[in-house]
RNA sequence: GGUGGGGUACCGAAGCGGCUAAACGGGGCAGACUGUAAAUCUGCUGGCCUCCGGCCUACGUAGGUUCGAAUCCUACCCCCACCA
């Protein structure tokens, strides 16, 4: 016990341990400084919300004093984990899991201080795995294990029993995640590997193998599953996953998932997604709790995740649009060039102004047209159920005509699909 | 290779000759209420049109039987279980 807070008390105090081995409390309670590392599976080209548990979980563990190391899985990638999985995954080839490795590694890496006593580093396991022989691998890995250790697996046996199927090939995943603890405990002294709750079956097998071959031992930490209180998947909105790429998702959106928090979730994600200290944190909550309708906790959340993952720069931006947005301002005071610098961040479409000129379009066909509504057939219904805004005026005849003299300056509409989701179309010659 | 079961819309799951663009549940979208929340309630949820009406595609794939097929027949593909 020491007076010091430790990452794995840290860890703790933010509800972020879901199950631990043996002595690993113990291994923070020494003051040396450890290596630990976690693997990034590259199934995209790159991370997403559900990533940024782990990815900041290496962070505190650096923060702590330690060194992290981020594995991506390059080698892994080209097999498939089915931990989680229900039904066996479609292979990646070569070149997709190599440009998926190389958009993972630059995210990664604006997380991860590389310098210094404590420096980050960035592998990819397919260095070793890619050159690693059958037999070899047979032999010193698959020797340690027996079929009945891997099938009481829990991954494996609720695949077996949900008649799911499992290919020797995604049967093997662990063999390979257990070595790749193998290959870092023996080139970077790694004792620690951390991940999701669902990789504990895989984690457990590398402290195994690194036991039975090498007679040393080694941790693992796993967190927990991000939940969300209304039993949404964690992670998904309307307009899908939430990624850490500024150009899959826009950093307004991102900000936006997080303002748009449920109260239920907000103090835990405020522990989980954020450096802020505990007690701050409780500061924050109590004034939400007495004035819940100013959402604080919501938009500290929001603040310091999006500055996290986007900057300073990113966050300005996407604050500055909901503050448009949702301020309260009629969208039609604005100028056209104050919307496109604002809405930078909204998808956007373009289109000829030739063909808002004379008759123009009906609302319907420039809804369906912008992509704003998946047919015509959708924007209409949209329409009679009263929630289509042009320009921040409720549109209520599906057959309004829409002319250049309707757009801003001449320029700009902007949609609207109900309270939320914009969309600008800029009209080009 | 054998035997049995199965492939229906975003997902799960009914239907087993016409009343089926396909019950029901979930999810999603929109509206009301609100705090850009939750809960609740309401509507919608294949496409197109001249949209209180009409047309076109759809129930693994390809053919066939029938006035009429998701529903019957044939072949093929795929999945699962057990056996070899």
């Amino acid at each position: 016990m020491t007076s010091k807070t430790t990452f794995f008390d840290d860890l703790e105090a933010r509800g972020l341990i879901y199950e631990a081995t043996e002595g690993a409390r113990e291994l923070f309670a020494e003051s040396r400084s450890i290596t630990g590392y976690i693997g990034f599976d590259p199934t995209a080209r790159s991370l997403h919300v559900g990533s940024l548990l782990p990815i900041l979980a290496l962070a505190r563990l650096q923060r702590a004093g330690h060194r992290p190391i981020a594995l991506v899985g390059g080698g892994t990638g080209m097999i498939g984990d089915p931990s989680g999985k229900t039904r066996e995954r479609q292979l990646l080839t070569r070149e997709q899991v190599e440009e998926n490795v190389e958009g993972i590694r630059a995210q990664l890496a604006r997380f991860l201080d590389f310098e210094g006593e404590f420096a980050a580093r960035l592998l990819d396991n397919h260095d070793w795995l890619g050159s690693l022989g059958v037999i070899e691998f047979l032999r010193d890995v698959g020797k340690h294990f027996t079929i009945n250790y891997m099938l009481a697996k829990e991954s494996v046996a609720r695949r077996l029993q949900d008649g799911g199927g499992l290919s020797v090939t995604e049967f093997s995943y662990m063999l390979l995640q257990a070595y790749d603890f193998l290959v870092l405990s023996d080139r970077h002294d790694c004792v620690l590997q951390l991940g999701g709750s669902d990789q504990w079956g895989n984690i457990t097998a590398g402290i195994e193998l690194i036991r039975r071959a090498r007679g040393r031992a080694a941790y693992g930490i796993v967190l927990p599953l991000v939940t969300t209180a209304s039993g949404v998947k964690f992670g998904k909105t309307e307009a899908g996953t939430v990624w850490l790429d500024s150009e899959l998702t826009s950093p307004y959106r991102f900000y936006q998932f997080w303002l748009n928090t449920d109260d239920r979730d907000a103090e835990h994600y405020l522990k989980a997604f954020t450096f802020l200290p505990l007690d701050e944190i409780a500061g924050i909550m109590e004034d939400h709790a007495r004035n819940p309708a100013a959402r604080g906790a919501q938009r500290r959340l929001a603040t310091e995740v999006t500055r996290l993952v986007h900057g300073d720069d990113g966050l300005a931006r996407a604050e500055r649009v909901t503050a448009v947005l949702f301020g309260g301002r009629p969208v039609r005071d604005l100028s056209a060039a104050e919307l496109l610098d604002v809405f930078a961040d909204v998808p956007s479409t373009e289109m000829a102004r030739a063909r808002l000129e004379g008759e123009g379009l009906s609302a319907v066909e420039l809804l369906a047209d912008t992509g704003v509504a998946a047919s015509k057939g959708e924007a209409r219904r949209l329409i009679l159920g009263g929630g289509v805004y042009l320009n921040g005026e409720r549109v209520t005849d599906p057959d309004q005509r829409v002319r250049t003299e309707d757009a801003i300056e001449g320029k700009v509409l902007v949609l609207r699909k109900g309270k939320k989701s914009n969309h600008v179309v800029r009209l080009v010659a």
